[in-house]
DNA sequence: CTCCTCATATGATCATCATCATATGATCAC
DNA sequence: GTGATCATATGATGATGATCATATGAGGAG
């Protein structure tokens, strides 16, 4: 009974992908299962046929969303780390955040999630901030991998606070100052801690 | 009759005192009503004496926590910019949110909530980081307001991952790493946008 | 063709929670 | 002291939503 499996696998994937997107514009909470069962056009019944639970969706959902982004932000910093800060720092990404990257939409409710979905969010980010070390500046890998948790979560910041802000002129503002911000650090790579080292590498 | 109104005047406050406890440690939607009022020995009903709606207290309580905190940083800051930074990106800050800054934990919810909130919340973030920047360096005041914002965006970020993720020694690599970078950064002023002009002042 | 299996649907159930309607009981005016 | 007033308490109500128990119905096996 291959096609029958192949099909339950299929929804199972669809499941994913739609929350997924689901989660980050909206937030784990504000997405209920019927309403993200009833969007690929199917009922709330069956979703306990597929996940153990709510939150074990969620953090299949996040590893996921966390890895396609990853690969975005990859394909962007092929043009350099500045091009990188442009595309997470863009007003594109402000607003759509169904496409974008699910930390600023998350982080908060990883915060108070179950052990699980902690460590599951845990080992992407790991991931995630691995990865794009490897586009930054710098000689010491250690040091690259530092700049890239301080970039991750700054960036992050400062996406989320640009989408609660009600003033537009404000929202843009802040990315802007934050674009700026991160130019600056990356034309020279971080030190460890408050020791300053000689600068060395530059671009990439 | 002014004993009466000042003993509910006095419940008020105290119930957005503890609101701006709870909402920062927990977020606005985890914090009932019910479990608010029976913290202070009071019960769910008479809330709607004081407020019109949960959103109403949420929006005076993220003020009074902003303005809080605002207060907490600019005694920091009296030591320069980089304690400032050493106080909002500390351990004790992370284990510590109910004392800390609200905008990790209700940036995202404010993101989905009403208007009311919204603008509450932007009003109350453009006072906060008007304030901060007059304890930036930089001889013009605007880009000195541009740094405030990065900055206050950007740590709110480093904070919130650091407490989402489960690996307290990969949570302290963020705190640091992001130390590390915006020590960096404030030792020099940052221009508007990508635009490099003659760095000038350096620190306090 | 008939039965079995499994993916999905239907229909509870149970808990949580914001909100409101009404009751109570203390404080103050007279 | 006695009645009015208002802060707070008690007790619905209605909505939402996760989870589970059972039904259905389309494949595939014999």
């Amino acid at each position: 009974m291959p096609a029958k499996r192949e099909r339950a696998q299929e929804t199972r994937r669809r499941i994913i992908e739609q929350a997924a997107r689901a989660i980050r514009a909206e937030g784990i909470e504000r997405v209920g299962v019927g309403e993200l069962m009833g969007r690929l056009g199917l009922t709330h019944g069956g979703f306990y046929a597929h996940f153990s639970s709510k939150e074990a969706l969620a953090a299949e959902a996040i590893a996921a969303a966390l890895a396609e982004q990853c690969e975005h932000l990859l394909a962007a910093s092929e043009a350099g780390p500045a091009a990188l800060v442009d595309v997470y720092l863009s007003r594109a990404h402000r607003d759509q955040p169904e496409q974008g990257c699910p930390l600023p939409a998350v982080a908060p409710e990883v915060v108070h999630g179950s052990e699980q979905l902690r460590h599951a969010f845990t080992e992407a980010l790991r991931g995630y901030a691995a990865r794009l070390a490897g586009r930054l500046p710098g000689e010491d890998p250690a040091a690259r991998e530092e700049t890239a948790l301080a970039l991750l979560s700054g960036m992050c910041g400062a996406l989320l606070i640009s989408r609660a802000v009600d003033d537009s002129a404000l929202a843009d503002r802040i990315l802007s100052a934050a674009r700026a911000a991160w130019h600056r650090l990356l034309a020279q790579p971080i030190g460890v801690q408050s020791s300053t080292r000689t600068p060395s590498g530059s671009e990439t």
